[in-house]
DNA sequence: TATAAAGGTTACTCTAAGGGGAAGGTAAAG
DNA sequence: CTTTACCTTCCCCTTAGAGTAACCTTTATA
């Protein structure tokens, strides 16, 4: 099937799936007359994998891993375990950040007026130290 | 002074600081023989500001947004508190995507064995659907 | 059948916020 | 006088595609 198709099987936009074409992460046979690309069902069982991969924020090159994982029917769960377990301390660590930031940015706006004169803690905090 | 003592000053990288210059953010005379940038005490303030700024997850447009009202002696100060709160939800989006995401990453790591079968629970999440 | 619409191709530019490094001018120290 | 440190501009690189142009192929319609 083209390209079209074979992207809204696997609900992912044109432009992305032919960038994944690009870097080889799923390369189609392109007809030698045309130059379309020709996309079998199974190419698009990996497009679908990848797809829900990135929604859960793995990052192409991950996809690219667990990919490899997911083709070879002979692989340890431990080693796709390990990079999920990975990217959930990662998500921990970005939640720690955003809490902490959360944490000043409120405690500012909790200090501010917020009416028409000028006096502001806001930017007294920023201009500071 | 030069470029280096006024990052050194603002604890900024050289590279951000010229960076800085050539979007018109904080951008010093330059000396017509030399080229070199004149930084004076204020654009060290100014570059401090930024500094927190970017820190407190600010972009570099809301940054200047931020500076002008910063140096508006009269603004007022419901304008900044505003923008502040916007980044307060902003924030508050990002925690909430990145809790879902962590609940479902941490389920399909708590149902893998991890071990050296190919029986593989997140692959198989991935593979569905 | 002629043609217009739909869908395909490559290639170029753009995004945020700089980092890295080259080539070359300047200033301060030995 | 020369080495070293610092400055300049310029260009490429990063993520993961989106947007657009120019051009080709297939399909649908008048």
């Amino acid at each position: 099937m083209n390209i079209g198709k074979a992207s809204k099987l696997s609900d992912l936009t044109v432009k992305a799936t032919r960038y994944y074409a690009n870097i080889d992460l799923v390369k189609p046979k392109q007809d030698s007359q045309t130059g379309y690309r020709n996309y079998t069902q199974e190419d698009v069982l990996k497009l679908k994998f990848i797809g829900k991969a990135r929604s859960f924020n793995f990052s192409i090159d991950e996809c690219r891993d667990l990919l490899s994982l997911y083709e070879n029917e002979n692989r340890p769960s431990k080693e796709v375990k390990k990079i999920t377990l990975e990217k959930i301390s990662e998500i921990d660590k970005k939640l720690n950040d955003l809490r902490a930031l959360r944490k000043e940015l409120s405690y500012l706006a909790n200090n501010c007026h917020g009416d028409d004169k000028p006096n502001c803690p806001i930017l007294e905090a920023l201009s500071k130290k």
